[in-house]
DNA sequence: CGCGTAATTGAAAAGTATCAACACTGGTGG
DNA sequence: CCACCAGTGTTGATACTTTTCAATTACGCG
């Protein structure tokens, strides 16, 4: 449930010669700060390299919908860039981080210019939909107790890190519903 | 909530210099065929030149839950030929339809060597990810009857146009939920 | 120890699902 | 032409799930 794409970075990792530090900036992040802003011009995209972001949307009403867990590997601001939009979400850091980061005109040109990098931007999205698509299907056709049971086999330490409160933006529900349907598996030993 | 891409659709058919038909074979589909069955092979990529299709998943339970209704423009296929992976959902014709379609190889060839298709091909997927990740969003953070509302707001018609059989796999509910809270909105003058 | 904040819980209300019965429609074959 | 059938749509009664909201407990820290 916290998305990764290894293979993206190490691509760029291992290819110093194509991506060097003066266009693939190499940017520190603190716990909280925001990569991306809701509603706003997004001018760079950025490849996690360390630390965990959580990707959400938030309502009128105040409550805030997790879509993704992102982790290393995996790139923010490219959906902005590619639209030429302001930005449908925000990005926020979970932990400190790293990220590896290219500005707008670099990151149009490596699209065009540079066939790998192209390949590996359009299996990411494909990727994205897919994670959306499945996830949607599941919550959406499944009670909690089922969701959280497949999240739990999947992540055992999903508690430990992930906070409750993201937990519950993550699923859409409330907290109340969240502590019953653990106290719930606990009880029933799945947990 | 049927979505459409003319930009991409007049972009194939506008230029039919670079997209003969010899090689963009136009295949007519009757209603109810499946454009892509789940989890198999998939070695073209269609793109909608007419008609409505259905994209879905469906569950071990043996239901179904509708991603997205696809109209004009829109394209299947895409996906799995950029994973390389078997298809995880299913798409099928709601009326007749007409469809571009391209082999695996074309696909392929068009992405490398020409920018400009492979460019809207990037713009499609980051419209995918953006267009779930909001329905997402909305549905998990409202009632149904808000749901139904805006639904309805932005197409009146939608009730002549999807069945309620499929609105119900669409949004994830029972055919029960679904004529209670019609009902609801008739009486309140919302519809 | 006591205070403020966050996390948990109980009870009532709202929202949905389940189940079962019944109506409508468009074929299909006798 | 009618009887039948399968698929789709409608409705009522009831049970279940989740939210709401307020009350209570737990926790960190001066």
């Amino acid at each position: 449930m916290i998305r990764t794409n290894t293979a993206f970075l190490d691509f760029i990792l291992a290819n110093q010669d194509r991506y060097p530090k003066s266009l693939v900036q190499e940017l520190s992040i603190e716990k909280g700060h925001k990569l991306i802003r809701q509603r706003s011009l997004v001018n760079a995209v950025s490849i996690i390299n360390e630390g965990i972001a959580k990707c959400y949307l938030y309502q009128d009403d105040g409550t805030d919908f997790i879509l993704e867990f992102f982790g290393p590997g995996e790139v923010v601001g490219e959906i902005e860039m590619l639209n030429n939009e302001f930005s449908f979400a925000a990005v926020e850091a979970l932990t400190p981080m790293t990220v590896l980061r290219l500005t707008r005109d670099r990151f149009i040109e490596l699209l065009t210019k540079d066939p790998v990098f192209n390949n590996h931007v359009l299996k990411l999205l494909a990727g994205k939909v897919k994670y959306k698509a499945t996830r949607f299907s599941f919550t959406q056709t499944h009670t909690l107790e089922q969701t959280l049971t497949k999240m739990l086999e999947d992540m055992p330490d999903l508690l430990e890190v992930i906070s409750k409160k993201d937990l519950v933006s993550y699923l859409g529900i409330t907290k109340r519903s969240l502590n019953r349907t653990l106290k719930n598996l606990k009880e029933q030993g799945h947990i």
